[in-house]
DNA sequence: CGTACTTTTGAATCGCATCAAATCTGGTGG
DNA sequence: CCACCAGATTTGATGCGATTCAAAAGTACG
C-alpha cells in the first residue's frame, strides 16, 4: 500500500521527510495482535492508519482500562520519552499500521522542523484532550458526562460514535447499563435525538415550551 | 532574583537558552490574581518557580474542576500549539513566576536543540501523567483511587502532601467527606500509615497475621 | 481574639454498580 | 438460506457507597 494511500486518511502523514519514510515498515495488524506489553522497550512509534488500537491497563482484580483508543493517529506517543512501555498496546480492530523506527523517528524530529512542529502541535493536542477527559470523569453524574462528551469531542454538538456502546460507557466511566437508561432518558426528556450512532445535543431555545427541566441536571421522573 | 536561584529548584530551566532568558520577565504573582481566562490570546508561557498556579474550569453550576495544579515547572504547556486559552489560570499561592515570551520561546525551540528534546520530555511526561489519572478517576472505589494515587505519584510507595485534604479530595474525584472517612478506615486497617501530610502504603508481606482482607478492594468493616 | 477555612463525624438520600434475564444483532458454518 | 452463536442492547430489581446537608471542633492568620 503507498504512502498517498495513507496521506488521504492522516493529512500529518504528509509531513513525515523522506528519509523517514523509507524507513518506515507498513503492515497489517490483525486484531488480538500485542503490539507492546508494559514493560517492552520502546522500539517503534506506531501509527495507526486504519483499523483500530488500544493502550490498555489491567487492575488488580483484572478489570480492563482503556487509556488511548487511536483509530488513525499515532498510539502511545509519550513512549517517545521513555525507555519502556508503561501499558499494553493490543489491536481492538484489524486494519494498516505504520512502524517507524525510533532513531530514525528522533533524528526526522531533529532534522526536519516542519515535521518537528506538527509533532508538537499533536503532543499538544493529546494533552488537551486528556485534560478534557479528566474533567469528564471527575464530573458526578451520567447524564453530565454524556453532554460533556459530545461537547467536546463533537462537532456542532453532534457525534457519531465510531465504537459500540458498551466501549463508550466505559470511556466514560460508566457501567454499560447506565449509559443505556442515560441515553434514553435524555432522548425522552427531548434533550438528546439519537439516530442509530448519530447522537446530537438539542439546545433549548428558552422562550416556549416551558415544560422543560432547567438543564442537563437533576432530572428525576 | 536570579536565575541561578530557579534553576536550583527547577533544573530543567539549566536548558533554557541566554536568548530566550534575556526575553523573559520574572515577576512575584499574589494569590487569587488571574494570569488568563478562557478565550484569552496566548501571549506568554508560564513557569511557576514558587507557590502554586491552578488551570481551572467550571461546570454549569459553577462548581470549579481543577484541570492542572503546578508547583514548579510550567503550566498550560499544551498553550503553546493553541491561539486562545481554553482554561482560566489562577494562582493559589503567591510566588514567583517566569513569563517566557511565545515568540521567543517559539524560537528558542526551534534554534537550540537540547532545549526543545527537553521541552518534548515535559510534553510527553505530562501525557502518562494525565493518563495515570485518567486511569484513577475511572476506578470507583474510594479506597482504590486513594492507593493508586499513592503508587503512581508517590515515591516508594509514599507520598508527602503538598496541598489540603479538601484539594486533594477534588484532584481524586471525591467529595472531602469521603476521603477523610477513608483515609481513616484505611489507617485502622493498616493499610495505610498516616503522619500528618506523610502518607505510605503499607505492603502486607502475605505471611503470617491472618486477619487481613485480600488487597485494597472491597474494604468492609 | 476573631474570622475563615480545614478537618472531622453523623445522618439521610440518591444514583450508580451489580446481578439477572430477555431480546436483538451480525457473522459463521452447515 | 437458515440455524446458531457470541456479543451488544435493553429492561428490571436490589444493595452499597458516594453525595449531600448539618454541625462541631481544630487551626492558621491578621
Amino acid at each position: 500500500m503507498e504512502w498517498q494511500t495513507f496521506i488521504e486518511h492522516q493529512p500529518f502523514l504528509e509531513h513525515v521527510p523522506p528519509g523517514l519514510r523509507k524507513a518506515t515498515e507498513c503492515r497489517k495488524a490483525v486484531a488480538g495482535e500485542m503490539l507492546f506489553r508494559v514493560g517492552n522497550p520502546v522500539r517503534s512509534l506506531f501509527c495507526v492508519a486504519t483499523g483500530e488500537v488500544q493502550l490498555v491497563r489491567h487492575d488488580l482484580r483484572g478489570t480492563k482500562i482503556i487509556l488511548q483508543r487511536s483509530r488513525g493517529g499515532f498510539i502511545a506517543e509519550a513512549s517517545l520519552g521513555s525507555k519502556a512501555y508503561h501499558c499494553d498496546g493490543v489491536v481492538s480492530e484489524t486494519g494498516m499500521l505504520l512502524c517507524f523506527p525510533l532513531a530514525a523517528f528522533r533524528a526526522a524530529l531533529e532534522e526536519d522542523a516542519p515535521f518537528r512542529n506538527v509533532w508538537m502541535g499533536l503532543l499538544a493536542r493529546e494533552v488537551r484532550k486528556l485534560r478534557a477527559q479528566c474533567e469528564r470523569l471527575s464530573l458526578n453524574g451520567a447524564a453530565e458526562r454524556v453532554i460533556h462528551y459530545i461537547e467536546s469531542e463533537g462537532i456542532h454538538d453532534a457525534i457519531t460514535l465510531n465504537q459500540s456502546r458498551k466501549a463508550w460507557a466505559s470511556e466514560l466511566g460508566l457501567s454499560h447499563e447506565v449509559l443505556y437508561r442515560t441515553l434514553k432518558r435524555l432522548g425522552e426528556q427531548g434533550l438528546l435525538r439519537i439516530d442509530g450512532s448519530r447522537i446530537s445535543l438539542v439546545r433549548e431555545s428558552n422562550d416556549g415550551d416551558g415544560a422543560r427541566e432547567p438543564t442537563a441536571s437533576k432530572q428525576r421522573t
